[in-house]
DNA sequence: ACGTCTTTGAGAACGGGTATCATTATCAGC
DNA sequence: GCTGATAATGATACCCGTTCTCAAAGACGT
Protein backbone atom coordinates (compact mmCIF):
# COMPACT_ATOMS: atom_id res chain seq x y z
CA UNK A 1 0.00 0.00 0.00
CA UNK A 2 2.83 2.13 0.47
CA UNK A 3 4.24 1.51 -2.61
CA UNK A 4 0.86 2.42 -4.25
CA UNK A 5 0.31 5.80 -2.09
CA UNK A 6 3.79 7.01 -3.13
CA UNK A 7 3.57 6.01 -6.67
CA UNK A 8 0.35 8.46 -6.81
CA UNK A 9 2.31 11.14 -5.78
CA UNK A 10 3.61 14.11 -7.87
CA UNK A 11 6.45 14.88 -5.47
CA UNK A 12 7.24 13.91 -1.72
CA UNK A 13 5.29 13.00 1.22
CA UNK A 14 6.58 12.67 4.79
CA UNK A 15 5.74 9.75 7.13
CA UNK A 16 3.00 10.55 8.56
CA UNK A 17 1.23 11.96 5.51
CA UNK A 18 2.20 8.50 4.52
CA UNK A 19 0.25 7.09 7.60
CA UNK A 20 -2.89 9.42 6.68
CA UNK A 21 -3.31 8.69 3.42
CA UNK A 22 -3.24 5.06 4.60
CA UNK A 23 -5.92 5.24 7.22
CA UNK A 24 -7.94 7.70 5.15
CA UNK A 25 -8.11 4.78 2.62
CA UNK A 26 -9.62 2.36 5.37
CA UNK A 27 -6.24 0.70 6.64
CA UNK A 28 -5.46 0.28 10.27
CA UNK A 29 -1.72 -0.08 9.45
CA UNK A 30 0.45 1.99 12.60
CA UNK A 31 2.94 4.39 11.90
CA UNK A 32 5.40 1.40 12.93
CA UNK A 33 4.94 -0.42 9.98
CA UNK A 34 5.06 2.73 7.80
CA UNK A 35 8.61 3.48 8.89
CA UNK A 36 9.22 -0.25 8.37
CA UNK A 37 8.22 -0.12 5.20
CA UNK A 38 9.79 2.80 4.15
CA UNK A 39 12.91 1.21 5.61
CA UNK A 40 12.92 -1.62 3.98
CA UNK A 41 12.39 0.12 0.62
CA UNK A 42 14.84 2.16 1.40
CA UNK A 43 17.40 -0.64 1.93
CA UNK A 44 15.86 -1.72 -1.49
CA UNK A 45 16.50 1.03 -3.35
CA UNK A 46 12.59 1.86 -4.22
CA UNK A 47 11.87 4.76 -1.87
CA UNK A 48 14.49 7.82 -1.93
CA UNK A 49 14.54 9.83 1.40
CA UNK A 50 14.08 12.84 1.28
CA UNK A 51 15.47 16.15 3.43
CA UNK A 52 14.25 19.45 3.59
CA UNK A 53 15.89 21.26 6.43
CA UNK A 54 12.85 21.25 8.05
CA UNK A 55 13.25 18.06 10.37
CA UNK A 56 10.94 16.24 9.30
CA UNK A 57 12.19 13.13 6.73
CA UNK A 58 10.16 12.41 3.21
CA UNK A 59 10.20 9.83 0.70
CA UNK A 60 9.47 9.71 -2.68
CA UNK A 61 9.43 6.34 -5.24
CA UNK A 62 12.52 6.24 -7.11
CA UNK A 63 12.60 5.42 -10.76
CA UNK A 64 15.38 3.24 -12.45
CA UNK A 65 16.25 5.58 -15.05
CA UNK A 66 17.22 8.80 -14.78
CA UNK A 67 14.60 10.12 -16.57
CA UNK A 68 12.24 11.28 -13.70
CA UNK A 69 15.61 12.00 -11.10
CA UNK A 70 14.70 15.24 -9.95
CA UNK A 71 16.04 17.76 -6.88
CA UNK A 72 13.16 20.25 -4.62
CA UNK A 73 12.58 24.29 -4.64
CA UNK A 74 11.54 24.88 -1.03
CA UNK A 75 9.52 28.66 -0.50
CA UNK A 76 10.42 29.37 3.01
CA UNK A 77 7.60 31.99 2.77
CA UNK A 78 4.73 29.85 2.00
CA UNK A 79 6.21 26.37 2.50
CA UNK A 80 5.51 25.32 -1.58
CA UNK A 81 7.76 22.61 -2.64
CA UNK A 82 8.44 21.82 -6.20
CA UNK A 83 10.67 19.60 -8.21
CA UNK A 84 13.16 20.53 -10.68
CA UNK A 85 15.70 18.75 -12.82
CA UNK A 86 19.16 19.98 -13.96
CA UNK A 87 21.69 17.59 -16.08
CA UNK A 88 24.36 20.20 -15.91
CA UNK A 89 23.93 19.78 -12.08
CA UNK A 90 23.77 16.58 -12.08
CA UNK A 91 26.94 15.98 -14.19
CA UNK A 92 28.49 18.51 -12.37
CA UNK A 93 28.25 16.47 -9.01
CA UNK A 94 29.13 13.20 -10.97
CA UNK A 95 32.34 15.32 -11.21
CA UNK A 96 33.22 15.82 -8.04
CA UNK A 97 32.44 12.51 -6.62
CA UNK A 98 34.63 10.66 -9.22
CA UNK A 99 37.58 13.67 -8.38
CA UNK A 100 37.33 12.51 -4.60
CA UNK A 101 37.37 9.04 -5.30
CA UNK A 102 33.69 8.94 -3.47
CA UNK A 103 31.09 6.30 -4.73
CA UNK A 104 28.20 8.21 -4.40
CA UNK A 105 25.00 6.47 -3.81
CA UNK A 106 22.88 8.85 -2.83
CA UNK A 107 22.70 13.10 -3.07
CA UNK A 108 20.52 16.08 -1.97
CA UNK A 109 20.09 19.06 -3.66
CA UNK A 110 17.67 21.43 -1.82
CA UNK A 111 17.44 25.14 -3.17
CA UNK A 112 15.31 27.68 -0.26
CA UNK A 113 14.39 30.99 -1.28
CA UNK A 114 11.40 33.10 -1.95
CA UNK A 115 8.67 31.69 -5.24
CA UNK A 116 7.34 33.66 -7.60
CA UNK A 117 4.53 34.64 -5.62
CA UNK A 118 6.07 34.89 -2.26
CA UNK A 119 8.90 37.17 -3.69
CA UNK A 120 6.48 40.02 -4.92
CA UNK A 121 4.85 40.72 -1.46
CA UNK A 122 7.70 40.48 0.88
CA UNK A 123 5.41 40.05 3.79
CA UNK A 124 5.72 36.76 5.82
CA UNK A 125 8.36 35.68 7.75
CA UNK A 126 7.74 33.00 9.69
CA UNK A 127 9.33 30.22 8.35
CA UNK A 128 13.19 29.21 9.27
CA UNK A 129 15.78 29.57 6.91
CA UNK A 130 18.55 26.93 6.05
CA UNK A 131 21.48 27.02 3.93
CA UNK B 1 32.32 32.96 21.62
CA UNK B 2 30.62 31.26 19.41
CA UNK B 3 31.77 33.50 16.03
CA UNK B 4 35.27 32.80 17.93
CA UNK B 5 34.32 29.14 18.35
CA UNK B 6 32.70 28.58 14.70
CA UNK B 7 36.05 30.74 13.05
CA UNK B 8 38.36 28.14 14.36
CA UNK B 9 36.75 25.16 12.49
CA UNK B 10 37.99 24.00 9.39
CA UNK B 11 33.61 22.69 8.84
CA UNK B 12 30.63 22.53 10.05
CA UNK B 13 29.40 22.35 13.78
CA UNK B 14 26.37 20.74 15.45
CA UNK B 15 24.99 23.14 18.23
CA UNK B 16 26.08 20.40 20.50
CA UNK B 17 29.12 20.20 19.63
CA UNK B 18 29.43 23.84 19.87
CA UNK B 19 27.86 23.75 23.49
CA UNK B 20 30.34 21.61 24.25
CA UNK B 21 33.54 23.48 23.06
CA UNK B 22 32.32 26.67 24.75
CA UNK B 23 31.53 24.83 28.31
CA UNK B 24 35.10 23.02 27.50
CA UNK B 25 36.79 26.34 27.47
CA UNK B 26 35.37 27.70 30.87
CA UNK B 27 32.56 29.23 29.51
CA UNK B 28 28.89 28.64 32.06
CA UNK B 29 26.66 28.85 28.56
CA UNK B 30 23.56 27.40 28.44
CA UNK B 31 22.74 25.63 25.07
CA UNK B 32 19.62 27.84 24.82
CA UNK B 33 21.67 30.85 24.38
CA UNK B 34 23.67 28.86 21.73
CA UNK B 35 20.78 28.59 19.47
CA UNK B 36 19.99 32.19 20.65
CA UNK B 37 23.22 33.36 19.24
CA UNK B 38 23.15 30.69 16.40
CA UNK B 39 19.60 32.03 15.77
CA UNK B 40 20.04 35.90 15.31
CA UNK B 41 23.80 35.17 13.33
CA UNK B 42 21.36 33.32 10.97
CA UNK B 43 18.97 35.98 10.34
CA UNK B 44 22.29 38.44 10.64
CA UNK B 45 23.67 35.81 7.76
CA UNK B 46 27.28 35.62 9.40
CA UNK B 47 26.16 31.63 10.02
CA UNK B 48 24.75 29.57 7.93
CA UNK B 49 22.45 26.48 9.00
CA UNK B 50 23.61 23.16 7.15
CA UNK B 51 21.83 20.19 7.13
CA UNK B 52 23.73 16.88 6.72
CA UNK B 53 20.14 14.94 6.41
CA UNK B 54 20.61 12.83 10.12
CA UNK B 55 18.61 15.23 11.67
CA UNK B 56 20.73 17.52 13.45
CA UNK B 57 21.24 20.89 12.02
CA UNK B 58 25.10 22.03 12.22
CA UNK B 59 26.67 25.39 11.46
CA UNK B 60 29.41 27.13 9.63
CA UNK B 61 31.13 30.53 9.14
CA UNK B 62 29.43 32.38 6.29
CA UNK B 63 31.32 34.02 3.95
CA UNK B 64 31.34 37.83 2.32
CA UNK B 65 32.70 36.43 -0.69
CA UNK B 66 32.27 33.46 -2.24
CA UNK B 67 35.62 32.14 -2.66
CA UNK B 68 35.01 29.91 0.38
CA UNK B 69 31.40 28.41 -0.49
CA UNK B 70 30.80 25.21 -0.30
CA UNK B 71 29.16 22.24 0.09
CA UNK B 72 29.63 18.64 1.65
CA UNK B 73 30.41 14.81 1.05
CA UNK B 74 29.31 12.68 3.62
CA UNK B 75 30.99 9.11 4.14
CA UNK B 76 28.09 6.75 5.24
CA UNK B 77 29.79 4.41 6.83
CA UNK B 78 32.48 6.02 8.59
CA UNK B 79 30.28 9.39 9.09
CA UNK B 80 32.95 11.87 7.86
CA UNK B 81 32.16 14.73 6.58
CA UNK B 82 34.47 16.69 4.24
CA UNK B 83 33.94 19.93 2.02
CA UNK B 84 34.12 20.94 -2.17
CA UNK B 85 33.15 23.15 -4.26
CA UNK B 86 32.11 23.47 -7.59
CA UNK B 87 32.04 26.42 -9.86
CA UNK B 88 29.48 24.65 -12.43
CA UNK B 89 27.37 23.14 -9.42
CA UNK B 90 27.20 26.75 -8.57
CA UNK B 91 25.82 28.49 -12.16
CA UNK B 92 23.57 25.28 -12.48
CA UNK B 93 21.68 26.20 -9.49
CA UNK B 94 21.85 29.85 -10.15
CA UNK B 95 20.13 28.98 -13.40
CA UNK B 96 17.80 26.45 -12.01
CA UNK B 97 16.30 29.33 -10.31
CA UNK B 98 16.53 32.22 -12.28
CA UNK B 99 14.41 29.81 -14.89
CA UNK B 100 11.54 29.46 -12.23
CA UNK B 101 11.53 32.83 -10.82
CA UNK B 102 12.68 31.82 -7.45
CA UNK B 103 15.09 34.21 -5.62
CA UNK B 104 17.24 31.56 -3.49
CA UNK B 105 18.12 32.58 -0.14
CA UNK B 106 20.56 29.40 0.41
CA UNK B 107 20.88 26.06 -1.08
CA UNK B 108 21.76 22.81 0.35
CA UNK B 109 23.47 20.36 -1.37
CA UNK B 110 24.37 16.94 0.24
CA UNK B 111 26.35 13.77 -1.64
CA UNK B 112 26.13 10.29 0.31
CA UNK B 113 28.54 7.65 -0.65
CA UNK B 114 31.27 5.66 0.66
CA UNK B 115 34.63 7.79 0.66
CA UNK B 116 37.88 6.16 -0.72
CA UNK B 117 39.01 4.81 2.46
CA UNK B 118 35.49 2.99 2.66
CA UNK B 119 34.88 1.87 -0.14
CA UNK B 120 37.47 -1.20 -0.08
CA UNK B 121 36.27 -2.48 3.21
CA UNK B 122 32.43 -2.78 2.57
CA UNK B 123 32.05 -4.11 6.03
CA UNK B 124 30.21 -1.50 7.60
CA UNK B 125 26.57 -0.31 7.50
CA UNK B 126 25.53 0.44 10.65
CA UNK B 127 24.88 4.16 9.06
CA UNK B 128 21.25 5.38 7.30
CA UNK B 129 20.97 6.05 3.91
CA UNK B 130 19.35 9.58 2.57
CA UNK B 131 18.75 10.40 -0.87
C1' DA C 1 -6.35 -27.88 16.32
C1' DC C 2 -1.66 -27.06 18.01
C1' DG C 3 2.92 -25.12 18.43
C1' DT C 4 6.29 -22.19 16.43
C1' DC C 5 7.98 -18.38 14.22
C1' DT C 6 7.02 -13.84 12.11
C1' DT C 7 4.65 -9.61 11.63
C1' DT C 8 1.88 -6.09 13.46
C1' DG C 9 0.45 -1.86 15.87
C1' DA C 10 0.04 0.84 20.22
C1' DG C 11 2.48 3.18 22.98
C1' DA C 12 6.87 4.10 25.55
C1' DA C 13 11.34 5.89 24.89
C1' DC C 14 14.63 8.80 22.73
C1' DG C 15 16.72 13.06 21.03
C1' DG C 16 17.15 17.50 18.81
C1' DG C 17 15.14 21.83 19.04
C1' DT C 18 12.08 25.36 21.19
C1' DA C 19 9.46 27.64 24.89
C1' DT C 20 9.16 28.88 29.58
C1' DC C 21 10.39 31.19 33.60
C1' DA C 22 12.86 32.27 37.69
C1' DT C 23 17.30 34.26 38.34
C1' DT C 24 20.94 37.36 37.15
C1' DA C 25 23.07 41.20 34.76
C1' DT C 26 22.53 45.94 32.92
C1' DC C 27 21.82 50.61 33.56
C1' DA C 28 19.36 55.11 33.85
C1' DG C 29 17.74 58.05 37.44
C1' DC C 30 18.31 59.56 41.88
C1' DG D 1 26.32 53.95 45.77
C1' DC D 2 21.37 52.42 45.85
C1' DT D 3 17.05 51.21 43.39
C1' DG D 4 13.79 49.66 40.44
C1' DA D 5 12.62 48.68 35.50
C1' DT D 6 14.08 46.09 31.60
C1' DA D 7 16.69 42.78 29.09
C1' DA D 8 19.63 38.66 28.90
C1' DT D 9 20.77 34.12 30.67
C1' DG D 10 20.57 29.18 31.60
C1' DA D 11 18.18 25.11 33.56
C1' DT D 12 14.68 22.55 32.39
C1' DA D 13 9.99 21.29 30.76
C1' DC D 14 7.94 20.50 26.57
C1' DC D 15 7.02 19.26 21.64
C1' DC D 16 7.21 16.32 17.94
C1' DG D 17 9.37 13.18 14.53
C1' DT D 18 11.48 8.88 14.77
C1' DT D 19 12.85 4.48 16.82
C1' DC D 20 12.33 0.78 20.18
C1' DT D 21 9.66 -2.57 22.78
C1' DC D 22 6.58 -6.06 23.44
C1' DA D 23 2.24 -8.34 23.84
C1' DA D 24 -1.15 -9.75 20.61
C1' DA D 25 -2.39 -11.41 16.13
C1' DG D 26 -1.33 -13.81 11.96
C1' DA D 27 0.87 -17.39 9.00
C1' DC D 28 2.01 -21.96 8.26
C1' DG D 29 3.63 -26.67 8.50
C1' DT D 30 2.14 -30.74 10.82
Amino acid sequence: MVVEILGEQQCCLSAQELHDHARARGSRVGIASVYRALDGMAALGLVQRIDLGDGVARFEQAHDDDSEHHHHLVCDDCGKVEPFADPTLESAIERVADGRGYVVAAHDVVLHGACEDCRHDGAHDDRPAAA
